[in-house]
DNA sequence: TTAAACTTTCAAAAATAAATGAAAGTTTAA
DNA sequence: TTAAACTTTCATTTATTTTTGAAAGTTTAA
């Protein structure tokens, strides 16, 4: 395979990956093009790449930028912007989780715990609700805390992470 | 709040959290409400429920089971078809991760394999690209292999997990 | 058999999400 | 200042995803 056409594919393979896990897919393979590229690209340049409009770039590049995983750049003597991708994969994954959890799990689990604290009456079914509720509760808090108990080790968590669970 | 209310909140709220993960929203809201029912519910009162069509409710219905997170029971002398949900949740995140796995990042993974394998010319461009993909692969494979073996555990394995990783 | 009771399928419609592009905004160099 | 070079915004359009509903399919009891 030659370069262009796996450069493509990848961005191509990011994005729609993207979609599956909830980012729209622009955002995705903007963020795929950054990470792959050795310098730091222009707007111009990624319209042009990916066949996008001025406002869909700016849209998701702000997008990327508050997720902290983009950065902007400036060169000397250049009055455009240039922006590069967070390319350390062990920081990469830290913030994507960190975000997720902060704008969706913390949400859901005060939404969870709400429902699950009701006044059960005596019937088999809002029981059943109540414990349900609740055990899934404990389960997303454990699951999020864990999370960022993983992350928290920063530098090759997941390699020592491995190294932890299998001994 | 009333039973009614707190369960409304629960199904809309589980159903939000899906479509922000890429899950459609009717069938993660179907599995809530049969995750927080004590017995098995037919298609009827899932439409009647969620105000949803039948072949809505049918497809989304089959969907759930293909997941292997849903399944059918049949009521003696009923004609009709039951749906439960699996209300384990050790289960339950073992199969969304299995399911995961096997459609999304397993097919993700060989054209990560494809793409950083290319002949890489001398240019720096280029053996970024093959560096930044090779490590991205890596790291995608170890995240993969390890939600295999925490899965593994099978019973209780958040918690073991937990355990696990604070000492 | 057959017909009633039920489920599935899928083309078309509706709803939702994303993208466009032109106007407004901002920055910088002269 | 000001005007050129650039970025952002957002109402409108376009694309994508989801839902509908009616027809086709299936199962079961008589």
């Amino acid at each position: 395979m030659e370069f262009k056409e796996a450069k493509n594919k990848f961005v191509q393979t990011w994005g729609a990956l993207g979609s599956q896990w909830g980012i729209n897919k622009t955002m995705a393979q903007i963020h795929a093009l950054l990470m792959v590229s050795n310098e730091p690209v222009s707007m111009e340049d990624i319209m042009e790449e990916l066949q996008i409009s001025r406002g869909n770039a700016s849209m998701n590049l702000r997008a990327l930028m508050d997720w902290g995983i983009v950065y902007k750049e400036y060169k000397a003597g250049e009055r455009r912007e240039f922006f590069t991708a967070e390319k350390d994969l062990d920081e990469l994954a830290v913030k994507i989780s960190r975000e997720r959890s902060k704008r969706e799990i913390k949400p859901a689990l005060k939404i969870l715990k709400e429902v699950s604290t009701i006044e059960a009456k005596d019937s088999a079914e809002e029981k059943h609700f109540v414990d349900q509720t609740s055990k899934l509760y404990d389960f997303v808090l454990k699951a999020d805390n864990m999370l960022d108990k993983m992350t928290e080790f920063n530098d090759n968590w997941l390699g020592k992470l491995v190294l932890k669970i299998m001994k």
